[in-house]
DNA sequence: GCAAAAGTGTTCACATTACACCCATGG
DNA sequence: CCATGGGTGTAATGTGAACACTTTTGC
């Protein structure tokens, strides 16, 4: 979570800039990218003395005059150089002892990015993309952090169609299909996969071809966004037994 | 949230207490219940001037030395009288100006009783069960933490059988469907509705019948901990497309 | 021509839905 | 005997899973 901006470091000076110190309020951002068929998250290494050397999610504290999603969306944008994200909310996390520096009450958001659009700034601290598998400890509880938040993920994308935000704006159906297999860590049968995605009617065909690979190339698709907004309009009354 | 136990209370004092105050956390407690067929939650009426007379949910600031989860826990068992409760967090809300008192991080759970076994205390402030659908507007944002929580249960209902939680030990298919029908808000076929309950196999023939019913009677069921348990335990392997 | 991935349909099993009649009890 | 809800089965439809061959391109 505490990562500074230009602005004061949780890590190493909370109890000196509270003496009066109650609680201070964090968020902490899991965000996902998709590089070379791989989810991926973006981390730092910890600045924090009793957690040198382990990775860290991005964050930061609570500004008093900012509300939470504004935080996160703060510490989203300041480091990935984006401005339009899918952003939501996922857990708090506020055991006693969580943070050694003091009582912190850290709210967890997840963002899902193209990774190729990112121009990452803040460079310091080793910033950088990370595999989520290979991920075994990291410091504070952001273990657990990231856990329920790729959990949220794997539930979500399911439910709704938020993957497409993880992928260039024109995809082909294999690169969509690969991302699905990354994120929930299965095989998917590509007839029934072809199928399925076609009838959501989600995806506009684009009656382009992909470029430069070595066999044959696949139709170009986007996320119709129009689609999904028509279709959402129909709420419809509930599942029934 | 913001309702007294022992502890001072945050509606009146919280700049006079905290003088170098930055952020308060607190936790707000949808608490459900099961009543003549309708869906209720416990409410009382806000003791902040600028809410006079609105409904307000039960929660409380969370004390320094305990986590989260143990704040709503408290707030619970403190009012209701149960130590043994379903409880789930939901979300936090974190808005700047939600709360005219201050900055004020509210953390909004959920929790399902049984109504018949709950023993009110605390009484004061017109504490009671109040339908869920007859509730228009609220003090602070605290209808939109019911709403939150009232959409995340029915989703949720419709994962997990923790709906359970809402009736007695001993039920009849019907009041189970009643349950299923009030939460919803849907209309379920009965003979579908049994087919789909008890090939889960998470219901136990009691060999028992209802008494004193104005009908035929029933028969009852209880829920199987065990059966649940040892289906939880044979993870399965995530959804194909 | 070979390697690699694209594109394409059918079958089967299972789950969901819709739907109607007789039965047991209390009053 | 009447009102009320309990208890039961089947057919139609929709959904998810399994599965193999031909085509197109780059090299």
């Amino acid at each position: 979570m505490p990562q500074p901006s230009t602005k004061p470091n949780i890590n190493t000076s909370l109890m000196e800039l509270m003496p009066e110190f109650q609680f201070a309020v964090s968020v902490d951002c899991v965000i996902f990218g998709f590089d070379e068929n791989v989810l991926k998250v973006l981390l730092i290494k910890s600045d924090l003395e009793a957690f040198r050397e382990k990775w860290s999610l991005l964050g930061d504290l609570v500004q008093p005059d900012e509300g939470l999603d504004e935080a996160s969306y703060r510490v989203l944008t300041e480091r990935t150089g984006l401005d339009t994200l899918y952003l939501e909310q996922v857990h708090t996390f506020g055991a006693v002892h969580r943070h050694p520096a003091g009582r912190v009450v850290s709210t967890a958001y997840y963002c899902l990015v193209n990774i190729k659009h990112t121009q990452l700034t803040q460079l310091g601290n080793e910033l950088h993309w990370h595999p989520v598998k290979d991920i075994a400890t990291m410091a504070f509880d952001h273990k657990k952090i990231l856990d329920t938040c790729y959990s949220t993920l794997k539930k979500k994308i399911q439910e709704e169609p938020i993957i497409f935000n993880l992928l260039e704006r024109k995809f082909s159906l294999r690169e969509l299909q690969n991302l699905y297999e990354a994120i929930l860590d299965v095989k998917l049968d590509r007839r029934n996969f072809r199928k399925k995605l076609f009838s959501t009617g989600l995806l506009t065909d684009l009656n382009e071809m992909e470029r430069n690979v070595p066999h044959r190339p696949g139709k170009l698709y986007t996320f119709n966004h129009e689609a999904y907004y028509q279709m959402r309009k129909k709420a419809f009354s509930g599942i029934r037994f």
